[in-house]
DNA sequence: GATAATAGTGACAAGAGTTGTCACGAAATA
DNA sequence: TATTTCGTGACAACTCTTGTCACTATTATC
């Protein structure tokens, strides 16, 4: 095997094994030690973070930073990682922030000018709009390790309150309209709630050895089944105009609920909950005479009520 | 210099130069013609697509699928770019898709098996919430492309019409919630649109040879200057209650547009569209009695309007 | 059809880089 | 103190890299 090839195995089998010896190594690959030595050497000047100590139980380690063995990408791979990562630069808070800069630094590194022009005008002319928030979520990275790693985090959330903090477990992250939330076991309250990253002031791992719940098999895709069922619901009828069809596609947080006729009317079908009905009333008050709620009773008496008062505004 | 730094070096020039001669490389490189020869061979086998022709002004080229010289990427990096392509995962079209999809499969391919478990494992735990869409956006590269280099593209807009095509020059693509937008100077209308990309038929370079404008100063970021100002716009003011703050902070398309008091109560005050009325009118009726808008009086005569027909419905 | 420009191959020797062996040193541990 | 481990230097054997030279083949141009 050529010496190249060598290195390029052996950056990956130093990745894998995190500890070793020189002679194991040496074993393993059917060269001298000293040969091990020299390699390992040069892997080291080729930037991966080795360390080692003498000594019986001594050896090498690879510390935290490890390096990938070196990739070539096609011009058009670049691409498409450069356009993900500005998709998200609407953000202003994100997990790996510094890290992707830095990667598509090393990409920007390696192209050549005319690459790189196309790359630059490619920025201007492709986007996601995401609403701009002023508000910061910097503890996104610890909140996503916890939540990998399955640790308990001790935060302050809201000072309003004035309390003294409290445990969480993450189960993951996620971004909705440019804000980022946190569903998590809380230990303060017993049970499943979900934070916004934005309100908490301050995150760091727990010391006091509280035990962690086994949340592996909880994430995101299924986090639905550990929180609270919405206790009641009840069953929404609302016909649709044709403009309503279109207003309501356009919003369609509702999705599945909407219903299309042949001619573009419409109508929305479908259980919710009985505590969001303020915000299905403002909704439907919303969409003006182009909506209207047939079921349940209870949804169309808030409306009325809260025409009643809006009115007295405007009169 | 080693051989293996030449070789580095070579791939960048090569990308570079796309059309060379051996004598040049080699003069360049200050190494004989017969180990420029090798080295190109050597290129040619670690990927890079050389193509050859003898005989006077032959020479040697790139073809357009140009790689990158490899480079070696933190597991930090690696785990910022996974993500960054995860956070994409909810859009049903993306430019990109498929290159997107061959980097990864480059990174996980490198990298060892711990590695891997942990981006598997961050996968499930952080999320992008976008509305899913059935709507596909087939035409997402070519029109960005088109935007790239100033071409023109013949287009089959929304079928009902039956129009024969019309050529457009797209400014670029933006995707909002969850749908894809083309901003685009006309040629049918004479005039900037704005195209919904999952209504677009078909897309294919115009070939009547069509001459393009020159947009190279128009991108995303600018584009307001090309279309149509607002004709007459109308000083908004509105009271917003601690509660009427906290929902438009929630809904945040207003940004600018938004002041808050230090109790938490605030007002919106800027200029808005004449044309928007309507819009606005049913804004701040689903905001109910937490605003009361004070001016144009124009907005407030429209909301009481709406009113009466709404009223209507559920008397 | 001759000429020049270009890629491409094979052989070989000089030179540069790589490897293994050996001798030895230094630090940590039991 | 013996053992385990990293680490260094020297040197010979070996392997790879490079330049030179001789030669072939193709193509454009005069």
């Amino acid at each position: 095997m050529s010496k190249s090839k060598r290195l390029l195995e052996l950056m990956m089998t130093v990745n894998r094994k995190r500890k070793f010896t020189v002679k194991e190594l040496a074993m393993e690959f059917g060269v001298s030690t000293r040969t091990m030595l020299r390699d390992l050497q040069e892997l080291s000047e080729l930037g991966v973070p080795l360390y080692s100590e003498v000594g019986p139980h001594g050896g090498y380690q690879v510390l935290k930073e490890r390096i990938l063995p070196p990739i070539a990408f096609s011009e058009e791979e670049a691409a498409a990682l450069f356009f993900a990562v500005y998709a998200l630069r609407h953000y202003s808070s994100l997990p790996f922030e510094a890290e992707s800069a830095s990667a598509l630094d090393k990409f920007y590194l390696h192209m050549s000018g005319d690459v790189r022009d196309r790359i630059d005008e490619m920025k201007n002319r492709v986007d996601f709009v995401t609403p701009t928030r002023q508000q910061e979520s910097p503890y996104l990275s610890i909140l996503l390790e916890a939540a990998v790693q399955q640790k308990v985090l001790l935060i302050q959330y809201e000072p309003r309150g004035e309390e003294a903090g409290r445990k969480i477990q993450p189960i993951g992250i996620y971004a909705n309209n440019g804000l980022w939330f946190c569903p998590a076991y809380c230990f303060l309250r017993k049970d499943f709630r979900i934070f916004r990253c934005d309100r908490i002031q301050s995150a760091a791992y727990d010391v006091d050895g509280t035990e962690p719940m086994d949340l592996r098999h909880v994430h995101l895709e299924n986090k639905e089944l550990v929180f609270q069922k919405e206790k009641e619901s009840t069953q929404l009828y609302a016909e649709l105009s044709r403009k309503g069809v279109q207003m309501c596609e356009a919003v369609l947080w509702l999705g599945s609920h909407l219903n299309i006729r042949e001619d573009g009317t419409g109508w929305l079908e479908g259980p919710i909950p009985q505590s969001d009905l303020a915000f299905y009333a403002r909704f439907f008050i919303g969409l003006g005479n182009e909506a209207t709620v047939k079921h349940p009773t209870e949804l169309i008496d808030y409306i009325k009520r809260l025409f009643k008062e809006i009115m007295s505004n405007y009169e």
